[in-house]
DNA sequence: CCCTATATGATTGAAGTCAATCATTTGCTG
DNA sequence: CAGCAAATGATTGACTTCAATCATATAGGG
């Protein structure tokens, strides 16, 4: 028998709303706790799947849950091989004891996975991004701490004068940064509060490390992080030529070169 | 053929790194990942199963990923019906354009549902719950804050010296906390650093509510909150004679009760 | 070096899932 | 109020998943 519209939508979001609060449901519980057939059901998942509102799987669906931090991972898996090489290389100067501040952005992810793999002693970790925390929070004898600030809509990441003033008041050994572009002029990121943030972030540390895989060569964005000069150190799969012949000329021991 | 043990539990490691990181994967996709067969991938998961390292699905698996936010949802709905009626007279106090502070526990989780379903205008919410970033993060036109802290092992809370500073520095129009026992010589919770952010909460806020259902009353915790007379406001399920008859004596209008 | 316990892949039957189809009821529009 | 469109539940057959069983190969202990 039809029933009016409102009462399927209502039911609709009723089943998202379930999905989001316990991640997987099987089909059978759906119908007992929605009331209505399995037919019923499933033509409602296949509603939703086609709203990408949820994800359906073979007996069951997943609510569309840390849709941010789920996109993060996809992003991370179509990341290239190089980005591991990095976060390898990065992981790599990470010792005992240190306090180490991860930035926005999946290469900082990665580094974390590359963390939990070998993980040094009484390590500390800082960051605002939250995809990492995950991750981050089972770690066992390593502190994770976390910037306070402004959750970006639609990402993952805590940022504002509240991150900004909590960066200030941090020790911190080790940095890696990200940014979205490099080119003879320095780097480049995409918004200024994100820039404001690793510019406190990189006054605080005794060595800033900028993390930057070969598909960011000669892209701009459009805000200008800063000169080559105030780069530490650089991680990358370039290699010195490579940066040359882009019209980047860096100090001897700056560039550290990543296994591919 | 037989395979060395430490094999074995290779593979199965980086099964659930895998379901880590993918959050979900179907039997199919694993096989391949892995390289094994089907028998031997559904003998790997109804391993890790027991194990409890990974949930299965039928025809697929989830990575027991964010597991302090899972258990979380857990709690939540073995909650009874009393903290969704709190969770409804909370949300009826806040008003378009206002600062609102949600504390741990899953009360404030109920409340955060509660208001993701009636949203007041421009409003901002400030938390150190990160369990509530998922449901408050896609809310359009209201504003997420973080306060900053350490991030406890095994649950989505940020705590310590950062938490407390950085809530100092808020302008907080109601706050919502929890409690885990109440008696007559006041509130009671578990641990000196949440009571600690409670209290700098509470002197930032202009009004302070204390949500608590039926089941803390008369219990105590490891740690003393604070007494009556500090309460704004009591939001429970019980009425002034239950209290007063475990001798809590409020004062009129400090109680509100809330609708099974 | 031998023996046994263990890991593996293939097979199989039972059980479960899915999309399509159909009849029925009922909201909604003209 | 009449007719159409939409929503629902039941049924069906194709397909998938699952646990159990069995044969085989081999790691690991004596």
């Amino acid at each position: 028998m039809r029933v009016p519209r409102q009462v399927v939508e209502a039911r609709r979001s009723r089943l998202t709303e379930l999905l989001l609060e316990r991640g997987y449901l099987p089909i059978s519980e759906l119908c007992e706790e929605l009331g209505v057939s399995e037919a019923t059901a499933r033509r409602d998942l296949s509603a939703l799947e086609s709203e990408e509102r949820i994800t359906r799987t073979y007996g069951g669906a997943l609510g569309e849950f840390n849709a941010t931090f789920t996109s993060f991972r996809e992003r991370l898996r179509h990341g290239t091989e190089a980005k591991a090489g990095i976060a390898r290389a990065a992981a790599a100067l990470v010792k005992p004891g240190m306090q180490v501040y991860l930035d926005a952005g999946t290469t900082a992810f990665a580094i974390a996975q590359e963390l939990r793999r070998h993980l040094p002693e009484r390590l500390t970790i800082i960051t605002n991004n939250l995809a990492l925390l995950e991750t981050l929070g089972s770690l066992p004898g390593a502190k994770t701490i976390v910037l306070g600030g402004q959750l970006l809509e639609r990402q993952s990441v805590l940022l504002g004068n509240e991150a900004v003033k909590a960066a200030a008041a941090q020790e911190i050994d080790l940095a890696f940064l990200s940014a979205q572009g490099m080119t003879d002029t320095g780097l480049w990121n995409s918004q200024r509060d994100i820039i404001r943030l690793q510019q406190a972030v990189m006054k605080r540390a005794t060595r800033s490390c900028f993390c930057l895989d070969r598909s960011k060569l000669g892209r701009t964005a459009p805000e200008h992080l800063g000169a080559w000069t105030r780069v530490g150190t650089l991680i990358s799969d370039l290699s010195f030529p490579e940066l040359r012949q882009a019209g980047i000329t860096l100090k001897p021991g700056t560039l550290l070169n990543s296994q591919p």
